[in-house]
DNA sequence: AACAAAGATGCTGTTTTATGCAAGTTTATT
DNA sequence: AATAAACTTGCATAAAACAGCATCTTTGTT
């Protein structure tokens, strides 16, 4: 990650709590405190921010070049993607479920990285085909077209003989002991399925989305091995899961 | 490759994920890190990205001319979508092609068209996802990703039961006394088979790929009903089309 | 065609920047 | 006051940026 997109993030993170710890913060980054104070340094030199012994806190006013929203702007979908992206490696058959959160992480992927990639969205395999590296399948069957993915009969048929080295798996709603669940009963089927046929299987979700439910049940917590979300990794939030022996980043 | 070109290429990297690093680059343009780092200069001085360290972010506008792919005939591509409206009605089952003619053709679809759909083209599946009275299927199987369409053995399956109303067929090229043809194998299998199951077959292409051949046969001009170019109907370059029987719009 | 001028590209060596680490100092908290 | 966390300073290193130069293309002019 760049530094500018770094002093972005911090900036974010600042305006949207009014204040903010560095240690949070280069865990939250995967940099030193060395860094980060520097980082602070820089912002409170230029004065975005007011710094204070373990963080820093808000200053009146954001100049428009630091405002969200900003073309160049790195949301909490990014660092959860960049996150994510240690978990892939050249070589990889990796299934890619729909959603903006995987569709962030496709379009982070480096463009030499050589891989199969299986998906059943639309936007994500528009996206991969800028890849040239990268073989790619696409599931076939009914559209559905609020969430840009193929559903039905035909993707499982697919998916039978598959056997993946890891599935990002989209999820609408994280719950500590409810697991993964969802709006629709078709998507939740083909989900189940995308995650039975994976060695690994990694949910990407911004940090709303947990402790949230839905009507239908995609996967037992037990069959996740690792979460990506925006939060620290030790954040307390995440607490439940990392007892249960998840892997969360 | 043309320094032009490369902007290009820079800027269509930059638009996609708000940043780029100058050693990707350098590896993807086959240039050196001196060449990525001039380029980038360039492109801050005009303003359209930000020079960071280790690369470049995006800049809130781009300026038109840079803007991704301004494709040809769009004009023309327009004018045979047009015509080509005629030939689809409530309730057909319709299959659709690859190719930026019949991806103008379903731009042009009414709202409201009642109808169901198969494709194999990804920018075709996405487009229709607007529009909430169609049903919508998508063939499966390997993605070709040079024109983003399915190609395989999967997609072959997914035909064999199917009856479709009328199907639009792209086309590479079109000659009078072979047909249509196209430049890939895997293409042209697939093509015949898209024909073989619709009761009318139609062609959408531009004039000036009228008389041109390529390697590998698609279908018999015998299996084609309707074929439609920018032309006026009674052009005398679609005489030897007209004189066989076939219906030019 | 010949030739000059301008432009693009890559190479070499040097300078700057980003970042982490270590050792010592300051600050908050109990 | 004790102690841990946070800060400061200085240093080390690797990557990136820069400047100057040599080579090769392209372009325009006679």
């Amino acid at each position: 990650m760049f530094k500018e997109e770094r002093l972005q993030l911090i900036v974010d993170e600042v305006t949207r709590h009014n204040k903010v710890r560095s240690s949070e913060l280069c865990q939250m980054l995967n940099v030193s405190e060395d860094t980060v104070r520097r980082d602070l340094k820089e912002l409170a030199d230029k004065g975005i921010v007011r710094k204070v012994h373990g963080g820093a806190v808000a200053n009146s006013l954001i100049p428009p070049e630091y405002r969200e929203q900003n073309i160049g702007h790195i949301g909490q979908k990014r660092i959860i993607a960049e996150k994510a992206l240690s978990l892939v490696r050249d070589g990889q058959l990796i299934i890619i479920d729909g959603g903006t959160t995987n569709l962030e992480l496709v379009r982070q992927f480096p463009e030499g990285l050589k891989a199969t990639v299986f998906t059943n969205s639309i936007p994500i395999a528009n996206e991969l085909c800028t890849h040239s590296e990268i073989d790619l399948f696409f599931f076939g069957g009914k559209v559905l077209k609020s969430v840009r993915v193929t559903i039905g009969m035909d993707v499982l048929h697919f998916l039978s003989d598959l056997n993946a080295d890891i599935c990002f798996i989209g999820a609408r709603s994280l719950h500590a002991s409810l697991g993964i669940t969802t709006t629709r009963r078709e998507e939740a089927q083909i989900k189940r399925k995308l995650a039975e046929v994976s060695n690994q299987v990694a949910a990407l979700v911004t940090s709303d989305k947990v402790g949230t439910i839905q009507p239908f049940r995609v996967v037992e917590l037990e069959e996740v091995h690792t979460i990506v979300t925006e939060l620290p990794p030790g954040a307390a939030e995440m607490r439940p899961f990392r007892d249960k022996g998840i892997e969360v980043l």
